[in-house]
DNA sequence: CGACGGTTTGAGTCCGGTCAATTGTCGTGG
DNA sequence: CCACGACAATTGACCGGACTCAAACCGTCG
């Protein structure tokens, strides 16, 4: 098997990470929670300072093609990327969107399977796949969270098909929110709103939509009172029970 | 963590299986490149005998249901399983079909998560969950191997969602022929025909469509000379460059 | 202010779903 | 060996949800 990786973080935690860089080595892995670096033993984060080196990417700038030789493992450390797939014709498939502390290269092979595209100005950690790999393998516990972070992706995944194969456009839309509300309240426990960092285009090409249907889910949902759309595209749910029900397929 | 699992394979390899079962102390595992037992050393191979029972389903039988309590990982060891998930009316995905040799377990959590059903009948090894864990933890080549399993199933499962997600009928019903003449050269090489061993409905719940629209797509693929339906439930692919242009979604 | 990209809204079409009837396949038992 | 029943597969007619094409709207930024 050959990965690469990288990893994510938010950029207001960057004073934490820098305050502990010093101690660690490295800056955008500090924060451990965040990280694959949550499996390392504190002190022998330098082993993996040592082959990390950060990188950053403006909104739009494209981090990984699909097709390229896998060269790298991911941590990303700010904010949102998308990853997606494209179909000969342009046709695209947005696998999935990555937030602060995920993975990238669980899914990869020799070569990137999927292209990834920063949504905002992105911080990263790059580690050269070999080094990684090396790494790996002098700290167990990294591989046996590694494979936890798999196997949770995996289940993800099989949610994520069901969504695309057999929930109903309006059902879809449902489901996305109320996943972005479920993450808001991991990190805010009371949260009741979600800001939208992608476009409608991405949301579409994310459910297996047109921009216009996703247009119309939202406004529909609106019109029936069960979400707000405010500016900055923030999306306050005032009807979470009915979101939910509509989310999870509920016969009619 | 906590995961539940299991392998399969092929019922004229049980002769071979037998044979070794007496070297190795499990007749199903027996078969190493078809199981987990790949990465084990082959002198421990007895570890794992000692957790391992043997089960055998008949077709349409339940192995594993969703929401169950995740007790176990299972080595398919004979033949095919769906694997699916429902919502609360009924409608139906089949995230996968699993083969001789395939793990069940990697995506499963404290629950299993999804639903396994036999198409044939079949044979299959069962681990006692928190058992296998401390083999795993004992051989460690078998949790890079399992790593490396559920990388290739997250690919497989990306792919998926470019199917569901973006493909037309036809070129879902393509693509799925494909996936299946491919498996089957891997084991016999020059081979130009599938056996569905899945009934309509089956594909209809795996490519996210109806039983009617599937039976139409072959239909239409026949009439157009690309494909033959033979009895049994055999198909010729007559034109395999014309199948997998269309698979990959070429624009027109 | 005007230009540009993203979003919303509208009108019309079509692919795939629904409903229903027919045909085919296979196993069982007369 | 054939008749029968059960169930899967096919075919047909029709419908409707999501797509397409197109225009209007809006927020942001030069």
């Amino acid at each position: 098997m050959a990965m690469a990786y990288a990893a994510l973080s938010t950029i207001n935690e960057q004073a934490d990470r820098r305050a502990n860089a010093a101690a660690t080595g490295c800056a955008n892995c500090a924060a451990r929670d965040l990280s694959v670096c949550g499996a390392m033993p504190s002190g022998d984060m330098s082993r993996v300072a040592s082959i990390v080196s950060h990188r950053r990417a403006d909104a739009g700038e494209t981090l990984l093609s699909e097709g390229d030789k896998a060269m790298h493992f991911l941590n990303i450390v700010d904010v949102t990327v998308k990853v997606y797939k494209l179909l000969p014709d342009g046709r695209r498939q947005i696998t999935g969107f990555l937030y602060p502390g995920d993975l990238l290269g669980l899914a990869f092979n020799d070569t990137y399977t999927s292209t990834v595209e920063a949504l905002t100005p992105v911080k990263y950690c790059l580690f050269p796949r070999r080094q990684f790999e090396r790494v790996v393998d002098e700290f167990r516990p990294m591989e046996k969270q590694l494979l936890a972070r798999a196997s949770n992706e995996l289940v993800a995944a099989q949610e994520q098909m069901v969504m695309l194969g057999r929930k109903t456009a309006q059902e879809k839309i449902a489901s996305f929110l109320m996943a972005l509300l479920q993450r808001a309240r991991r990190v805010n426990k009371a949260s009741d709103s979600v800001v939208l960092t992608m476009t409608r285009s991405d949301i579409a090409d994310y459910l297996g939509l047109t921009t216009e249907t996703v247009s119309r889910g939202f406004t529909r949902l609106k019109t029936e009172g069960w979400i707000e759309l405010c500016a900055g595209g923030k999306v306050r749910i005032r009807d979470t029970e009915a979101l939910a029900e509509l989310a999870a397929g509920a016969d009619c």
